[in-house]
DNA sequence: TGTAATGTCTCTAGTAACTAGAGGTTCAAG
DNA sequence: CTTGAACCTCTAGTTACTAGAGACATTACA
């Protein structure tokens, strides 16, 4: 058994967000000591190492929560599992996607200006206030 | 001079996100009606259109604070515009990096189940309990 | 056993950029 | 003059935390 202290330690996760989580319902609700301190064992441990992971990967922590749900019942089928997989990684590449369109737009609109000339004659503020000046749809 | 209604639909942004950006000083107070509604003259369309082609481009409000305050004043130096612009692009690079990073591994685990089998064999949720089980670093 | 330092507790509020809804007022058309 | 749409302000909710206040618990050391 160990303190909140030494689990943040152990799993980078911060103190005050394992509190959060607990509230959030992803970990159960600690054992405390007489002294109202929460104590965890090596189950605490192995879950919130879990949550740390899927969150590192980017999943809502609605997702990893039914995730958790599935782990938590192993005889049942893991359709659900699978679908918050792809749904999250279609997000992923079309968040990609956006980016890249952003990132060709900024560059652009960007190296038009290298900062030395007037405010006036600034192609950056050209380009915001004239969406003609862009190239792509965005 | 026209209504906020009228100014929500020629720049797309909606009504409560316009009064939102007045809140916050993006858009000057506007002028009123004797029975205290908004209106509107082409400047403050102008402004918006400008915010909200910022906003699509992914700068912050507090940067289209600052952009607007060079827009204002045409004599400054146009450094700052600058600066804001390309570290937003590296922001949006970085983003992109990550998000690469992430798509990679997710692909990986998500191609890992297909969602038939049962949640104690599924390959998504050992990934997530086991890092091990990663290719890469995240 | 006393004490001091560190850790922990709960609670509230703040972050970014909106969105939704309640309850009431004003406008424009007919 | 009435009616319905549009508008007003204000509050609260969204996501996933983070920061801080004020009080209590634990641990190490003398």
């Amino acid at each position: 058994m160990f303190s909140i202290g030494e689990l943040s330690k152990r799993t980078k996760v911060k103190v005050p967000t394992i509190r959060y989580y607990e509230e959030m319902g992803l970990l159960a609700e600690a054992e405390r000591t007489r002294g109202n301190q929460r104590r965890y064992d090596k189950a605490g441990l192995e879950r919130l190492s879990f949550i740390r992971h899927a969150r590192d990967l980017g999943f809502s922590i609605e997702a990893i929560s039914s995730l958790i749900e599935l782990q938590d019942h192993p005889d049942r089928s893991c359709s659900a599992a699978s679908k918050i997989a792809s749904s999250h990684l279609a997000d992923v590449r079309d968040k990609i996607k956006r980016l890249k369109l952003l990132e060709k737009e900024l560059s652009r609109i960007s190296s038009g200006c290298d900062g030395n000339g007037l405010s006036e004659n600034c192609y950056v503020l050209a380009s915001l206030a004239d969406h003609d000046l862009c190239s792509i749809e965005h």
